[in-house]
DNA sequence: TTATTACATTGTAATCTTTATAATTAGTTT
DNA sequence: AAACTAATTATAAAGATTACAATGTAATAA
């Protein structure tokens, strides 16, 4: 578990340079709060929420308002770095933007979890001759009970 | 177009009366405003938020609540006649409960569009084995630019 | 029919998430 | 270092939904 920690500590290491360096190409300045609200993103594995950056990043920087969470991720979103998943009642989850994938969301508990599938172009093709849309993209979720919420009846 | 509304009424009144006996067998009371949400579910094209079916009946029943709106779309979807569609950020939106179908829409408009296409069970299969979940459906919307939409640039 | 009971509606307050605003602070460029 | 501009902060405001308590009404029993 540690090793896996550590190894995917010097993977991420790469994509917030990575990452650094496209909000620079793009005119974005780095502040420490910027750069911790993204560094977050990178290595979290939970799609967390605003509040849940705001929170993990209180301790490091106790005067930060929730309003910078907020902006650094429309900033974000708007330079195509991450995506907003956005459900019913709660509150929108953050997803660092790597690889196209979908997800499949366990009803007991709330957790999100990645689930790679090659994209539904066909149906998006249908969609246009049936339709008349110009179609852009497509949201698709998978719902369910997760192993360990299973296991737990 | 005189003609379209009233054969589509005659066929929602079949419908607004086979929902009236789902809901007296669940035990739901049938009071006028209950009857007239529903009725207006059933009638409407344009899958209407909390406040449109609010303002929609406003004239009918001046002193509704927009809580007994709300109360009364939760009964509706407790015993299955609707099915809530919740987007990001603005209201949830709601789909009186015919066939299976997933939605077109329109980025610009914001117009929903049902579209019918056969259910993604290999999909949902895949998602099982790959992740240990024990799936239950999934959700499935595309985006795009509708031709009304398309015709104004 | 009348009384009882449980459910539904109403009006309003509260909650929760997100955005707007204005003042202050801090990167960046010259 | 000075000037310029963007980012942060604190707080207020907005908008959607829910909670709550009082009142009203449909269903049922007496
Ligand atoms: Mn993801
Ligand atoms: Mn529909
Ligand atoms: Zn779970
Ligand atoms: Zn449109």
């Amino acid at each position: 578990m540690h090793e896996h920690h550590d190894h995917e500590h010097d993977h991420t290491h790469d994509e917030i340079k990575e990452a650094v360096e496209h909000l620079k190409s793009s005119g974005v300045r780095i502040t420490p709060q910027r750069h911790a609200v993204l560094e977050y993103l990178i290595e979290a594995e939970i799609h967390p929420t605003a509040d849940d950056i705001y929170k993990a990043l209180e301790g490091k920087f106790p005067n930060m308002s929730v309003a910078t969470v907020y902006n650094n991720l429309r900033v974000f979103k708007d330079i195509g770095l991450v995506k907003e998943l956005t459900y019913g009642d709660a509150s929108s989850r953050f997803d660092y933007n790597t690889t196209k994938h979908y997800h499949v969301i366990c009803e007991s508990c709330g957790k999100i979890v990645d689930f790679h599938y090659p994209s539904l172009d066909e149906v998006e093709a249908l969609a246009e001759t049936v339709t008349g849309f110009e179609v852009s993209h497509h949201r698709m979720e998978i719902y369910g009970t997760c192993p360990d919420c299973k296991e737990k009846h």
